[in-house]
DNA sequence: TTGTACGCGTTATCAA
DNA sequence: TTGATAACGCGTACAA
């Protein structure tokens, strides 16, 4: 309805398009029905059908049926202060990370009836704290979270207030929630057993940043894996971000004192990152350094080398997480969660036994 | 709220928790300024504030920020009919060209407040309706659309009826709706332009499908610039779906012919699959052949040999189809507008010389 | 400039 | 089994 407030339907000049029909209410069904428009919401809500008799059920919903009739989500909402809707919290949609999780979220969701919401916190506290609250506002029914940032005061105070939540990719013990990852600490123990197999000793470790769990994991496992096989645990840099330009830094770092024969990267791009740094410095991989990634995002085969990377099942993370949303809002499950699904390395190119010593 | 139904906020045992404080709604903060809620009301709202004393606007706004006062924007939306919501149909999120329009649609909406419904349709017509159809049900103010399909029967009847709807990247001559895309027709021209500088005659396109219209811009603006430069326009191959193994399949078929120098993909998954031929076959790209890719994905510089592709700035395009809803959402603009955005063409190590005949 | 009164469309509660 | 009534929280003609 571009400018102008017709007062009455049809009182405009004719040149006004074809005057949307309003859709049909829950009154107009009930009165085309001959019942009270209560009778006709018990007669259309599942839930309350059997409330009714069966021929009023049959003839409202076809009289519903037949007027095109569609309940009004704003208006029930608005009375049952739900919404079908769940929220989803997401770093960066652009992070190729991301986007298997949603899209598995929205499937599995979206099978159940509820549609999603989506925003982007660029891990920002403000950013994060307004979406979480505008969100609120619209009555979600729950949320499920992708964001690292699990400080967020709002947040907190939703998950002990018992506000439908699941993390996904973010683990906490702070918080009493239901989460879903993937068993990172097996990914880095098979990189390492996989690194050792081909000869590796001497190995190193590209961590990401120690604040979000991802990071603290990996950088716990890869210590443990390497003590577990006897070797030197201390060979790890820390870097502050996930990002190729970290993974350049952290490398060259390494180079500069007696280089690893391999390094295994906390996640795909610190692993590219590392690409760069070698191949600034002359060095090829793998056949002087072995490197690894971790999540094994799309495109990953067709790097120079092919990089080996641990394979996260991102759609199935997504998935997994709306059905344990799915189950606390239909009131199955109480109690909080965390499942672990399994991850798999995936071998290619990018690591080879290490050099001979000497050659 | 697992359970039980409180009569009476504070009636329960003391066990239940500390009550969850209810959001203040527009008459807490009415009686808490000694005002009246229709007062309030005017006095919270931008265009309305104006009506009301500025000292009257002074004290209810302080008052609803120190009671930390939000509207509901559910009961806001039943009276007003507008929910402030805007739908996103997209084919796949898992598709990398598409999360950094969404991003950039999320941003410009989420900055003038309006919130964001996704869902996937994977060009399904199916899905395509049923999604649109929960979106319209869910009251969205209007649509941005990524999906190729345009037939649907829903989408075009929405069209005609005036709802707010932008195309992107999907131009349409039927119906007469805004829409915004890059300037596909100037970036396969610097494309062929480019080849033949570098001295390419026999230059063949792998089309994606002619159902879709970035398909047949894309090939209709490769046969007129070929056909500029004096060339032949008819080596085209068309594919029936942007995948690799498309692409793969396509240009197998133009090997086993007398084999072009160079090769205009559709996209940049077309360009992969090309690539792939090529390695089957025991050919070099660039040294024999040269092969391009549209778009520009990430990672696309990652690739052996970089690839040569057209960029396309996808954010920048989901930033201008919201600036286009929002104005058409304003009631500033009525008549819809197309916007071509320019694109760049980025030339990698795909493309080279063609090998000296003879050699 | 502010207050009154009503309705947006639905569902929950009570009464019949 | 169904009907009547109220209420969810807000915006807005209309009256004061």
């Amino acid at each position: 309805m571009a400018g102008g407030t017709p007062a009455h339907p049809g009182s405009g000049p004719a040149a006004t398009l074809p005057a949307v029909a309003p859709r049909p209410t829950l009154r107009d069904v009930a009165s085309a029905a001959g019942v009270h428009p209560a009778t006709a919401s018990r007669a259309l809500n599942e839930a309350t059908r059997d409330l009714v008799r069966p021929a009023t059920v049959a003839k409202v919903r076809a009289v519903a049926k037949s007027l095109g009739y569609q309940v009004n989500p704003i208006a029930r909402s608005l009375k049952t202060s739900r919404s079908e809707t769940v929220g989803v919290l997401v770093p960066d949609l652009t992070n190729p990370l991301f986007p298997p999780i949603v899209r598995g979220v929205e499937d599995e969701l979206g099978g159940s009836g509820y549609t999603v919401l989506t925003a982007n916190t660029d891990n920002d506290p403000a950013r994060t704290s307004a979406n979480f609250a505008a969100m609120q506002a619209r009555q979600v029914d729950g949320f499920i979270v992708l964001t690292a940032l699990l400080e967020d005061p709002l947040m907190q105070d939703a998950a002990e207030r018992g506000v439908p939540m699941v993390l996904v990719n973010r683990l906490t013990e702070r918080l009493d929630v239901s989460a879903v990852a993937g068993d990172d600490a097996s990914g880095i123990a098979r990189t390492v057993d996989h690194l050792v197999e081909l000869g590796h000793r001497d190995i190193a470790h590209v961590a990401g940043p120690l604040t979000v769990s991802t990071g603290v994991v990996r950088e716990r496992a890869f210590r443990e894996s390497m003590r577990r096989h006897g070797l030197r645990d201390d060979r790890v840099v820390v870097t502050d971000v996930y990002s190729e330009a970290a993974g350049r830094t952290a490398m060259l770092g390494l180079l500069d004192r007696d280089r690893p024969t391999a390094v295994v990267g906390g996640n795909d791009l610190l692993a590219i990152g590392c690409y760069d740094a070698l191949e600034e410095t002359g060095l090829s991989c793998p056949d002087d350094v072995s490197v690894t990634g971790f999540n094994d995002m799309p495109l990953m085969s067709r790097l120079r080398p092919p990089l080996t990377s641990v394979r996260v099942p991102q759609y199935e993370l997504g998935v997994e997480a709306a059905r344990l949303l799915l189950d606390r809002l239909s009131g199955r499950t109480v109690t909080p969660r965390v499942v672990l699904l399994p991850v798999t390395l995936v071998v290619r190119g990018s690591t080879a036994p290490p050099p001979r010593v000497g050659a």
